[in-house]
Parts: C-alpha cells; sequence; structure tokens
DNA sequence: CGAGTTTGACCTGCGC
DNA sequence: GCGCAGGTCAAACTCG
C-alpha cells in the first residue's frame, strides 16, 4: 500500500516546514508534533477517524477542530496532519507535553469530493500559543508605560488591549493555486519573501468585519506543488458558502456531533488524568459519509456570542 | 467608487 | 546591542 509512504511524506514534510510555521515551540507542558524530534509517536500507528467526501471549506473552519477535541485556545495542542496525493486528506492530533498522547487521526478513504476545485490533498496542524503572548503583552504594557516615543508610525497594539494570539491550523495542499477557496472571504494584507525559498508567503485577513481570523499562504520549496495554509483564529460569524445555503447540500448527519465531541473530550480527559502515563492509543473507525460535515458546521456555532 | 492587491517601511522577537 | 527574519501597516495602485 503506498498510503504508508504518502503519509510520511507528508510528515517529513511537516518536520522540514512546520518549525518555521511553527517557529515558537512552546517548552513546557505543551505538545510536541506527531513522529518529531520529541519522538513522542515517532513509530505510532496512527488510529483513523475515517470520513469521505470532505468539502474542503468546511475543513478550514478553523475553530472546529480545536472544539472538535474539546480543547481551549489555551489547551496545549499540535496537530498535524499529513496526507496522500490520491486525495487523502488526513488529520492527525497531538495533545500532551511529551509525556502522553492523543492521537486521533482523520483519514479519508480515497476519493475527496471538495467543494473547492483546486484542492486534491490537504492536511491540517496546529499550534497553540500562549506563553509567548504573555511575554508580548508584557513587553507591550512595558513599552505603553514607558511611553515609547519611537514609534514614528504606528503602534500595532490598542490601548489597554491585551494582544493575545489565537492558537494556528496549518493546511498541507497539494495545488498549483496559492490561494485556496475555502468559502471565507479574505484580504490580502502582506506579501514576505521567506528566507531560503523561492516563494513568497502571503498574508491574509477575513475581510468579514471585526473577524480576527487570518491565514498565511506559502508554498513549499521542496515541492512547489505543495500550498501551505496556515491558519490563526476563529471566525466570528459563519461561512458564507455555508450561510449562502450549502448546508442544504450536506447529507444528513449519520452520527451526531455531539458523540465524537463527548468520545473525544473523554479521551482528552483521561489524557489529564494520566498526565505521566502513556495512554493507550484509542481507534476510531468512521466511515460514516459526511461525519466532519457534520462535525464542523456544528461547531462553528459552538461557543459563539 | 469601493473592494482588493501591491509594496516599501516599520515593528517585534530572537539568536548571537 | 546588533542584525536578521517574520509579521503588520498603510499609501498607492488596480480592477470591476
Amino acid at each position: 500500500m503506498s498510503g504508508y509512504h504518502e503519509r510520511e511524506h507528508f510528515r517529513s514534510l511537516f518536520h522540514d516546514e512546520l518549525p518555521a510555521l511553527f517557529s515558537q515551540r512552546p517548552t513546557d507542558g505543551v505538545a510536541c508534533i506527531s513522529g518529531g524530534p520529541s519522538g513522542s509517536d515517532a513509530g505510532a500507528i496512527f488510529p483513523a477517524v475515517t470520513f469521505n467526501d470532505v468539502p474542503l471549506g468546511s475543513m478550514m473552519d478553523n475553530d472546529a477542530l480545536p472544539r472538535a477535541f474539546g480543547l481551549s485556545c489555551s489547551a496545549p495542542l499540535d496537530v498535524l496532519g499529513s496526507g496522500g496525493r490520491t486525495g487523502s486528506p488526513e488529520l492527525m492530533v497531538d495533545v500532551g507535553n511529551g509525556s502522553g498522547s492523543l492521537t486521533p487521526a482523520f483519514g479519508c478513504g480515497g476519493r475527496a469530493t471538495t467543494v473547492t476545485p483546486n484542492s486534491s490533498t490537504s492536511s491540517l496542524s496546529a499550534e497553540a500559543a500562549g506563553e509567548e503572548d504573555a511575554d508580548r503583552c508584557q513587553k507591550e504594557e512595558q513599552q505603553e508605560e514607558e511611553g515609547d516615543t519611537s514609534k514614528k508610525v504606528k503602534k500595532h497594539k490598542k490601548q489597554g488591549e491585551r494582544r493575545q494570539r489565537e492558537p494556528r491550523f496549518a493546511f498541507v495542499t497539494e495545488s498549483e493555486v496559492d490561494h485556496l477557496e475555502d468559502g471565507y472571504r479574505w484580504r490580502k494584507y502582506g506579501q514576505k519573501a521567506v528566507k531560503n525559498s523561492p516563494y513568497p508567503r502571503s498574508y491574509y485577513r477575513c475581510t468579514t468585519q471585526k473577524c480576527p481570523v487570518k491565514k498565511r499562504v506559502e508554498r513549499s520549496y521542496q515541492n512547489s506543488t505543495i500550498v501551505i495554509t496556515t491558519y490563526e483564529g476563529r471566525h466570528t460569524h459563519r461561512c458564507p458558502a455555508t450561510v449562502r445555503g450549502s448546508t442544504l447540500l450536506l447529507p444528513p448527519p449519520l452520527m451526531s456531533t455531539s458523540f465524537f465531541q463527548d468520545l473525544v473530550m473523554q479521551q482528552a480527559h483521561q489524557l489529564n488524568s494520566t498526565a505521566n502515563q502513556m495512554p493507550p492509543l484509542q481507534q476510531l473507525e468512521f466511515s460514516h459519509y459526511g461525519l466532519l460535515q457534520d462535525m464542523v458546521p456544528s461547531f462553528a456555532h459552538h461557543g459563539q456570542p
């Protein structure tokens, strides 16, 4: 089977590229990338939650995943994705601090019929960045107190407001198109050349008012057909594509969203309660059509104000 | 004319 | 402290 090699291919891709994406590696009590230098699960066989016919637009609701796994923004979380060339989007989630792991993985059993015309493969990764924010906020506050007058042009921070960096989720997508259609509207606000890469990195912001979500798009310098899209933040609104009525096209749920969420939250709870033990990998095998479609739009409403 | 893109300058964090 | 690289801003520009 080629699946293993494909998975390894993307895993190595992540190891090469994600350090750049996730340059601020958490240190204490946080998760490590699957199979990474931490070696937490270097040889692990990832359990699979399988779904078919995943609309990428739904997956792109980056808010869904942390909630799907019962994690708050501050939860230590790394999600590592890998996938194959044959339209096999996968999602791997590692939760823990190296002393344990919770690794539900989404594997797609082949045909991925996406709503986007320009994607054939996608994967996902995430990071939490709480500690860094604390430091940053402290420094910002300090700067304000000191009345820094060297800022000639602008201040990035709002007065009296702590800036928090949201969790990030990186999709690795094989595509000829840089900016993948994901159902949301984005406005490009910057582009930077990336060191050691011939391809620039583009910065996008959700155009919806007061929506803080940003995303970065860059190509792999190793494989120019691979696009790495990193989402940051939570959408404060529904996916425009969904609002337009696409939800009516979704198949009826065959497994309840709450069931899945409860299951994963239960695992997370188990992990927390056995912090120093290696929890058994639990395998979830869902081949039901439309599981994620059921999961994601529903989660998109959880925790909304 | 409004929305989106481009691009140079500036800010920030981090390693040395 | 300095330099580098990533990230962001905002004016200028383009496009429909």
